[in-house]
DNA sequence: CGCATTTGACCGGCGC
DNA sequence: GCGCCGGTCAAATGCG
C-alpha cells in the first residue's frame, strides 16, 4: 500500500490550496489561507452528510486526502455523498484516499512502476529554453475512486498525449490546460492494482482562476479564491 | 470549419 | 555507448 507518510502534514493542505484554489476555498482553508474566504464549503462536508453539493466532489476526494493524513477529520466512505451527480461518479471516491506532494516519493513504493519521474520536456521545448530549470513545478497527485477518468476540477483541460507506460494495462493520458500563458498539466492513469482507482497528478500552478460553470450559487465568496500564486 | 483528440514519432534522461 | 522508458510534439483524424 502506498506510503500515507509521505504527505507532509502542514505543507500539503496549503499546497493543494495553491494548486486547487476551489479546494482551498472550500476544506483547505484552516491550514491554508488564513482566515479569507473559507465559509464556502458546506460544514456537512467534514460531518460526511449527504447534503455535499455534487459539484464539489472532487473537493471532497481532496478533502479526504487531507484527512488522511491528520489534518482533518475523515470522511466516511459509506456516506453517500450526493444525490445524482452528473458531473462525477465519485459518490464513493472518498474511500482510500491519499495524496502527496512530489510523484517522485509517492508512487516510490513501487519502484518498478515509476523509478524515476523527471517531468521530461519535449525535445522542442528543450531547444528553446536553452538552460532546463532544475526547480520542479510543484506537483501532487491523489487518488480517485471513480469511473470516470478525467475529473472536473474546475478547469479545462486539453489532451495532448496518451502512453502506455511498463507494467500497466491502462495507458496514461496527458492534459495541459488551455488557458493561454497558463502551463499547468496533469496526468491522468489508472491503479495497475485497482484498476477502479484514478490517478490523477498535477504539475504547475494556474494563472487563472477555474472555469467553473456549475458554480453553486451559496458558494458565489468563492470568488475570493481568485488570488495566485 | 474550427477545435479537440488520437497516435506514431521523436527526444532526453537514466541505468546498465 | 546503447537501449529502454516516459514525456511531448504534431500530423491525421474525429466531432460538433
Amino acid at each position: 500500500m502506498l506510503n500515507q507518510s509521505l504527505f507532509e502534514e502542514q505543507e500539503m493542505p496549503t499546497q493543494m490550496g495553491c494548486l486547487f484554489p476551489f479546494a482551498s476555498n472550500m476544506s483547505f482553508a484552516p491550514l491554508g489561507h488564513n482566515n479569507q474566504s473559507l465559509k464556502a464549503f458546506p460544514s456537512s462536508l467534514t460531518s460526511a452528510d449527504h447534503d455535499v453539493p455534487s459539484t464539489i466532489n472532487l473537493t471532497e476526494t481532496l478533502l479526504s486526502s487531507a484527512a488522511a493524513a491528520g489534518n482533518m477529520k475523515q470522511i466516511n466512505s459509506d456516506d453517500n455523498l450526493g444525490g445524482g451527480s452528473q458531473l462525477l461518479s465519485l459518490q464513493r471516491s472518498s474511500a482510500n484516499l491519499w495524496a502527496w506532494g512530489d510523484v517522485n516519493e509517492c508512487l516510490s513504493s513501487k519502484r518498478s512502476m515509476v523509478d524515476d519521474h523527471h517531468l521530461g520536456v519535449g525535445a522542442m521545448k528543450m531547444k528553446k529554453i536553452k538552460s532546463r530549470r532544475k526547480v520542479r513545478e510543484p506537483r501532487f497527485c491523489f487518488k480517485t475512486m471513480s469511473d470516470i477518468d478525467v475529473l472536473d476540477d474546475g478547469y479545462k483541460w486539453r489532451k495532448y498525449g496518451q502512453k502506455v507506460v511498463k507494467n500497466t494495462q491502462h495507458p496514461r493520458s496527458y492534459y495541459r490546460c488551455t488557458q493561454d500563458n497558463c502551463r499547468v498539466k496533469k496526468r491522468v492513469e489508472r491503479l495497475a492494482e485497482d484498476p477502479r482507482m484514478v490517478i490523477t497528478t498535477y504539475e504547475g500552478r494556474h494563472v487563472h482562476s477555474p472555469s467553473h460553470d456549475q458554480e453553486d450559487s451559496s458558494q458565489a465568496s468563492s470568488h475570493l479564491n481568485n488570488f495566485f500564486w
